[in-house]
RNA sequence: GCGGUUGUAGCUCAGCUGGUUAGAGCACUCCCCUGUCACGGGAGGGGUCGUGGGUUCAAAUCCCAUCAACCGCGCCA
């Protein structure tokens, strides 16, 4: 067994990436990275060491002191290496590849840690490899070219997006993650107390209102990259637990909130994926009743090439009716119940007249087929808010129970606001090309919704339902 | 909740009109190899054929149930 050195034996602070190798060309270097291959060839033996930046082949010749422990490295094992960076002689050198005209002569080789056999080899993309397996050990899957730039896109796509927004002088503000549940819309997970015996909190489906309640705050524009949860069937587009970008400015039209995103998406195509082309900018608008005559969808896929995966076609459909009608006949909004109606039918909501006709300020953005966010001016006026809910038919005592809190932040003085919302990894997933949101979620679930490389969800400790006030109905524990 | 597809070695798969001891490639272990880069050559280890039940002299193969994964529908304010 080859020993494994601890790392204060081994100075880090010299390390040369690997992607910076070409200009420290007969110099010496350590390197520090993973073994992706070992090619023994007797007294000659090459090893591909793998760093974040890309990889290089070094050269353990037959004299080195080193020949001894590279016959014992194995892939994915943690090395530093010391040695020399060569020029390769002309008839070795494969200058398609990053480091190919290049080698590094090696002199010393550090074992930082061993690794097992992996469970699969992460010499491709990852794509032919059963899916659960992948997620079961991402750790290793993560170390993929492929998955690694995945990862570094989303950071980029991340920071890209609080600098635009902060200087345009938005206020990142976080909202809490246990918070109420809400009455209508999708399934709520949900956390019950501990100190409220009988009582649950909700995680979030959206930050909705508490944005909403910002701007009743006197927060001129706020912005969050917020984790948003809902329970429901996943989709190859859509995961229990996800990442939203959400926005809401105070005394703005649908215009200045639709002109300051699509400011956004164009400047993240721009500065992060500039071989994309936009198919039309300004961003073209459809309104619903065109989109459903045209496309027969209201997320149409406008691309002139669907096979042209550089080409993004961004479109804005506007103009959606605001209610519709439920199996049972009831009149339900489309959206959201926060939305405003347009200016011409503000009097039809507060008297509820020519309901199937009532167009909501709602506005979503489309990308590629794909839905990719929307947003509306809201109700800001108690009045307005309280003759949505009429229309639907609650009663004024579930109104007050339900969103008495927003009646009386918006009866507080809120100003005209409105927002909007991006499905941030469903954003990545498009630009980066990907088949699935799985593909550029870190840690994503599986279509059951399993964690199945922490194991989640799980059977509670007995103390832990103790603790919750929780009697399952069938209690399986043992 | 519903429909479709899939489940055989660590990974990718073949075998499935029932019939000796279930195969291949890669990976893994050992040996050989001085210019490889999908290195090459040789030897070897590794399997309750997802799980449970049934039919049969005999089941990876046929039937039923069940679990899981993927795709889609319902659902997703």
């Amino acid at each position: 067994m080859t020993n494994v050195e601890t790392p204060s034996n081994v100075d880090f602070k010299d390390r040369v990436l690997i992607k910076d190798l070409v200009s420290h060309v007969d110099k010496n270097v350590s390197v520090c990275g993973w073994l992706s291959v070992r090619r023994d060839q007797g007294k000659l033996i090459f090893v591909d060491i793998r760093d974040h930046t890309g990889s290089v082949q070094g050269v353990v010749l037959p004299e080195s002191k080193s020949q001894e422990i590279a016959k014992t490295i194995r892939p994915e094992w943690v090395l530093a290496v010391v040695g020399k960076v060569h020029t390769r002689p002309e008839r070795n050198q494969k200058k398609e590849i990053l480091n190919g005209t290049l080698e590094l002569e090696i002199e010393k080789i550090v074992v930082l840690n061993q690794a097992h056999t992996p469970a699969f080899e992460i010499d491709s993309d990852g794509k032919e490899i059963n899916e659960e397996v992948r997620l079961e050990h991402r750790y290793l899957d993560l170390r993929r070219p492929r998955l690694q730039n995945t990862l570094k896109k989303r950071h980029e796509m991340m920071q890209c997006i609080r600098a635009f927004y902060t200087k345009n002088d938005f206020w990142e503000i976080d909202t809490p993650i246990l918070t109420n549940p809400t009455p209508e819309g999708s399934r709520d997970f949900v956390v019950p107390s501990r100190l409220h015996p009988g009582n649950i909190y909700a995680l979030p489906q959206s930050p909705q209102q508490y944005k909403q309640i910002l701007m009743a705050s006197g927060v001129p524009r706020y912005f969050q990259i917020a984790r948003c949860f809902r329970d429901e069937d996943t989709r190859g587009d859509r995961q229990p637990e996800f990442t939203q970008i959400d926005m809401e400015m105070s005394f703005v039209t649908e215009e200045d909130v639709m002109r300051v995103n699509e400011a956004l998406v164009l400047e993240l195509v721009s500065v992060l994926y500039p071989n994309k082309k936009v198919s039309l900018s300004p961003i073209p608008r459809y309104t619903y009743a065109e989109c459903m005559e045209k496309y027969k969808s209201d997320k149409p896929d406008i691309r002139v090439n669907k096979n042209n995966p550089d080409e993004l076609a961004f479109c804005w459909v506007i103009k959606f009716p605001m209610f519709e009608k439920t199996d049972k006949g009831e009149w339900t909004f489309t959206h959201n119940p926060f939305s405003a109606p347009v200016t011409e039918h503000i009097e039809d909501v507060l008297q509820a007249k020519n309901i199937k006709d009532i167009i909501a300020t709602q506005y979503d953005l489309v990308l590629n087929g794909y839905e990719i966010g929307g947003g509306s001016i809201r109700s800001h006026t108690k009045e307005m808010l309280v003759a949505v809910f009429h229309i639907m038919g609650y009663s004024d005592e579930r109104i007050e129970k339900e969103f008495g809190h927003m009646l009386q932040a918006l009866g507080s003085g809120t100003p005209p606001h409105g927002g909007f919302a991006f499905g941030f990894d469903r954003l990545l997933m498009i630009l980066q090309g990907e088949p699935n949101i799985r593909e550029v979620i870190p840690f994503a679930k599986t279509g059951e919704g399993r964690d199945v490389l922490m194991h989640a969800p799980a059977q509670p400790t007995v103390e832990q339902l103790i603790d919750a006030h929780i009697t399952f109905k069938k209690n399986k524990i043992e």
